[in-house]
DNA sequence: TTGTATGCGTTATCAT
DNA sequence: ATGATAACGCATACAA
């Protein structure tokens, strides 16, 4: 996997900078710092040595002084998925008004890349956030000793810190647009590989309370994607003919399912009514626009950075919950 | 703007655990480190020191020692912008590649906060990568030394290493395909602001040279969002009646300029066909679908670490060229 | 198996 | 205005 490196041409340090310019290396130091105490011709004959040399200074022994650089490491799954970005676009707001520098580390949905990026994590920064793919991928944090600001991944992390998310109140918007439309079969194309996810466990408890026509085999499967929601609504529609609302686990699932209905034949919400999940600003564009259980996930982020620091300052942080709401668009 | 730093409690260091646990540091740094001369027992007990002072090996420390970490300061303008996801996809992808780490900084399009964010990056990253909004910017990458590679802007940035586009090849694909669809009459909704940009500068040429309908009033600035292009689109259709196609600065505004169009009454593409720039899947989920210059983003992500591996090598790369190719949808 | 000494590159403190 | 010295926290070579 990784490519043989390359042998890095050994960087000048402030001692090659000092010999080159006949002074001592706090002379060096004072002049790349801009620090008063200096001649300004000596300041002007070090900068010089130093740009000669392509000088710069070590962030490593640097950081080992000045303790004051605070990192973050953000996990995510996929910047390829809309949501991410969304969030990120959050931490790094708020990261940024803290003056916090920002790691990235894209996972891909793979547990195992999970854990070696916490790995990297627990190495290269002071503290992480974002969401886990399993309790094992949260254990393997807390081994780490990394303080970590768990995003709600959709089951039960306990009293991680962090930021959750009200799901059941969120499915139960959904459902229950839904049956006030008149909808009483129903389908759930489901992103999460879990059968205990939230999301679906709400739908199905939910469906249940208000008598709907809907069992476990109303639930399809289906990878994060579009593609994935397009073929999974048709899947469903095969399997249970006569459904004429869907639940999605999110709002890319959701723009897939509207395609893979219009692909159909069906015209949305007339035939077939959809809710998504999230209430990206993608779901806006599309046609028609996704009704979504909306969250606020730039603000989620913003909150997992705040529980970061709080993490960071000794404390330990009661999980924050983020309390959706519904946004009707034209889908359903 | 920065939130007062919390007094960080002090964190534990080896020597610390070192004492605690009865022993050297030394073997404290084994036992952490997995190494395997140490007793078991004599392992297990400082591992349980480790865990109670809540220890972490400092990475600046270990940075000095070990110099392997490399990390790459990737910039970039908006993660709102479904163009930067799709480039932070290849970026993170080629980094991971090579064990890099790689750290984000969002500079809201703001100049300002672009020369800060370069002299964080040159602070915290060994190599940095990403789109500049000016000569001006490039320059001050250029005087903080450190090494950069540099993403086509749109503007010419002479020799600098990094990873360019054919602008005006690319350019050239869109207003030939509606030159051959018939459309005399073009405007262009512009995401630049600087009127020397490339795409608006090569708009205009072939435009000319293919003695189209086109002048300086065919071009209407935007900003780069999808209500940006709406509001563009509608601009221009007000200044400039009859006009039958679009070209637009990048995908975004191209949904905003359907979206527009199509809330003034227009068909696309039988009233007014629009071709936008990029090739975002996110054009394919519009409808019609947006015909585009496409542009494989994240392989110009994944040059961008070969050139920035280079850099960080002491060589000074070629500029490389990405090729774009026109992705006919339904919108033009 | 464990400890001692040394150095990584920088800045702060205190001299000069 | 400049320099010597000591730290920062860790790992490695070497000695015990």
């Amino acid at each position: 996997m990784n490519v043989s490196p390359e042998p890095r041409a050994k960087r000048a340090t402030i001692e090659d900078v000092a010999k080159l310019a006949g002074v001592s290396r706090q002379t060096v130091s004072r002049a790349v710092n801009d620090k008063a105490e200096i001649d300004a011709e000596t300041k002007r004959r070090v900068l010089e040595a130093a740009r000669t040399l392509n000088y710069r200074p070590s962030r490593f022994a640097r950081g080992l002084i000045r303790q004051d650089t605070t990192t973050l490491g953000l996990i995510i799954s996929d910047i390829g998925n809309p949501f991410f970005p969304e969030l990120a676009s959050g931490v790094l707001r708020a990261a940024q008004a803290r003056d916090w520098q920002v790691v990235l580390y894209d996972t891909g949905e793979d547990p195992e890349r999970e854990v070696r990026a916490l790995t990297a994590l627990a190495d290269q920064a002071d503290v992480g956030a974002g969401f886990l793919h399993s309790p094992a991928v949260l254990a393997h944090a807390v081994r780490l000793g990394v303080p970590f600001a768990v995003l709600d991944p959709g089951w039960d992390t306990g009293s991680a810190p962090g930021v959750g998310i009200d799901v059941p109140g969120g499915v139960r918007l959904a459902v229950e647009h839904l049956a006030a439309a008149g909808h009483r079969r129903l389908g759930m194309v489901d992103g999460a590989d879990d059968p205990r996810d939230k999301r679906r466990v709400s739908f199905l408890a939910i469906a249940k309370e208000l008598g709907l026509d809907v069992d476990e085999d109303a639930v399809e499967r289906a990878p994060r994607t579009v593609e994935g929601g397009a073929d999974a609504v048709r899947a469903l529609l095969a399997r249970r003919p006569g459904i004429t609302g869907v639940f999605t686990y999110n709002d890319v699932l959701a723009v897939g399912a509207v395609r893979g209905l219009k692909a159909a034949g069906l015209r949305v919400p007339q035939d077939c009514a959809v809710v998504g999940f999230d209430g990206l600003p993608l779901g806006e564009l599309v046609e028609p626009p996704i009704t979504s259980v909306y969250v606020d996930i730039r603000r989620m982020g913003e909150l997992a950075v705040a529980a970061a620091a709080e993490l960071l300052a000794g404390r330990t942080p009661e999980p924050v919950m983020m309390h959706p709401e519904l946004r009707v668009r034209g889908s359903a």
